[in-house]
DNA sequence: CTGAAAGCGCTTACAG
DNA sequence: CTGAAAGCGCTTACAG
């Protein structure tokens, strides 16, 4: 059916030896004029590698696996992004799994790619769930967290530090002139939002009243249930840093809806400066999270081996119309 | 160095033939007793199968490919996370490629793919380029187009009808008291959002004055650029239809950071209907697109060669408050 | 510089 | 119901 390696040699009058060699320019030397033939045959024939063949043989597949703990989040959707053009530096493919926050999910998709076996496992994980990267590295595949690890985790993880912007939000709105800064979080503390809650928590904290801190889902549903929830009544703060994009988009959704200006009522800002943050209505101000650094690192440490270089940028602040700038 | 079949047959004093059709459920009977030993050695030595043998052995990877025009734009990305629920339920992994709006980047994703051998190729395409997925055919992978495809494309094509409900659309329009719609479409226009642009013209076209028709990339930032010039030059319509969500919520955006209400001073529809499209603020009315049903047709027309059936639900239209409902 | 051959880990006729 | 063996399409020692 397809062309093969074999079919190249018999045209050219070579053995498949020397097919593979031109093929892949090595590891040895072949003569100009086979070297010619060779290709013309190939071309001749329509020749595709099967790549398939190779990766058992050579056992590597030039795929990697990306398990994302929900697609939907524009926050994910642009770390997947920003790994797949990482990995096309290397020309590497990319295959992706959406766990949908549920570890269940999250342990099948990640048992599949080692099936597949791929070359590299990247996990951008939920609270929750077992320690799945660290089940790649046993069975030998490189693997590593970005955003987010279980605890406890024994893979590494790729992170940019959130104190130092959570602590520059804080400070921006204060600038405005607002003491009390309430926190939305998420519906449990971990990980990267834990950290944030944390530097929120020990920055707003340390002067004036006692600053409220919301829950919800990491959901645009979710956190406009709450928002409406919170203007009907009557006890919706005036300064709020949300944990997410995600979250802060179903604010503003929910407070267009209720007709409470933002930022004149409320100053908004979030955790995530997603692409999409600089499009809401008004535009998010955000602490936005070095994702291309993230993502490139990540790869890095997969397939070059590197080590966890600690020179991530920290995520830093973006300050556009919702906290009260260009108002 | 991993656990192979053999080492699964020799421990449970069995062949790989035996072990395969354990495994597999079959294609041969085992008797029970063997089942059981079987089994038991694959749990005591960890056996996990290596999909990339199989693969090669049996010629059929279980990977399917999709290729994007733009990651970034909500459709496209809701059409990635219908089709990845399409696959998983045929338990089938995803490859995705970003061709970022350039051919030449699709054509080479396409050919990666092929060489991974994949058993079917999906193809949201954007204007332009080659008939990739026709020659993915010619390869002998089952290819589909979903959204779009290119004049002359030889492969099939999943789309809904967009003409009923871009008529529906203008006639709502009206109803909320408009005579002039204008329609923002595409740079040059193809496929849907060709077929969006002529259904727009005829039913604007039918009585009142000359519609206008504007034009940007399929991009919030080109979309924003183009609103506010409009704004600034005092040539913004009163009503508008953007041909995507993603052009719509770049207009929000403008429109927003130049104060001009919405839906107030300009009623605006757009004609995706992604998730996003109901956390804007305002949220955006639209025509929305079935795209559960296409990734589900587009999958099946892969994998389960079923023949492409016209029974694809027509794009409905859903308001909310952008075109002035619940105003 | 080139060729004949082994082998990656499976599946599947073929024989018993 | 089970086993020995061929073969999927490559890559890579090994010999020449």
């Amino acid at each position: 059916m397809a062309v093969t390696l074999a079919d190249v040699a018999r045209r050219s009058g070579t053995s498949t030896a020397v097919v593979s060699y031109v093929m892949n320019n090595g590891p040895r030397p072949v003569a100009p004029a086979t070297r010619e033939r060779v290709l013309a045959a190939a071309a001749e024939l329509g020749y595709r590698p099967n790549r398939i063949a190779r990766a058992l043989r050579a056992g590597t597949t030039g795929v990697v696996g990306l398990v994302l703990a929900d697609a939907s989040n524009p926050y994910f959707a642009a770390l997947a992004r920003s790994v797949e053009r990482a990995l096309e530096r290397r020309d590497t493919l990319m295959m992706t799994g959406n766990a949908g926050y549920l570890p269940g999910r999250q342990q099948h998709m990640v048992e599949r790619f080692l099936a597949a076996q791929v070359d590299g496992l990247i996990v951008v994980s939920a609270d929750g769930g077992a320690d799945v990267a660290a089940q790649a590295v046993a069975a030998g595949v490189p693997s590593a967290y970005v955003h987010h690890r279980p605890v406890p985790g024994q893979a590494p993880l790729v992170s940019a530090d959130n104190d130092v912007a959570v602590r520059a939000a804080v400070e921006h709105l204060r600038g405005h002139g607002h003491r009390r800064i309430a926190f939305l979080s998420g519906p449990h503390d971990a990980g990267p939002v834990a950290e944030r809650r944390d530097a929120w928590q020990r920055a707003a904290s340390s002067s004036g009243p006692e600053p409220l801190l919301l829950r919800c889902d990491y959901s645009r549903e979710a956190a406009a249930r709450l928002t409406a929830e919170l203007i009907a009544g009557g006890t919706m703060p005036r300064a709020l840093i949300a944990a997410t994009d995600e979250q802060a988009i179903g604010v503003l959704a929910a407070a267009s809806a209720a007709g409470l200006p933002i930022p004149g009522r409320l100053a908004l800002m979030s955790c995530d400066g997603t692409p999409d943050s600089a499009y809401t209505a008004p535009a998010l101000s955000v602490m936005e999270q070095p994702l291309d650094a993230m993502a490139e690192q990540a790869v890095a440490l997969l397939l070059d081996r590197a080590p966890a270089s600690a020179s991530l940028p920290a995520a830093h602040l973006v300050a556009r119309r919702s906290c009260g700038c260009d108002a």
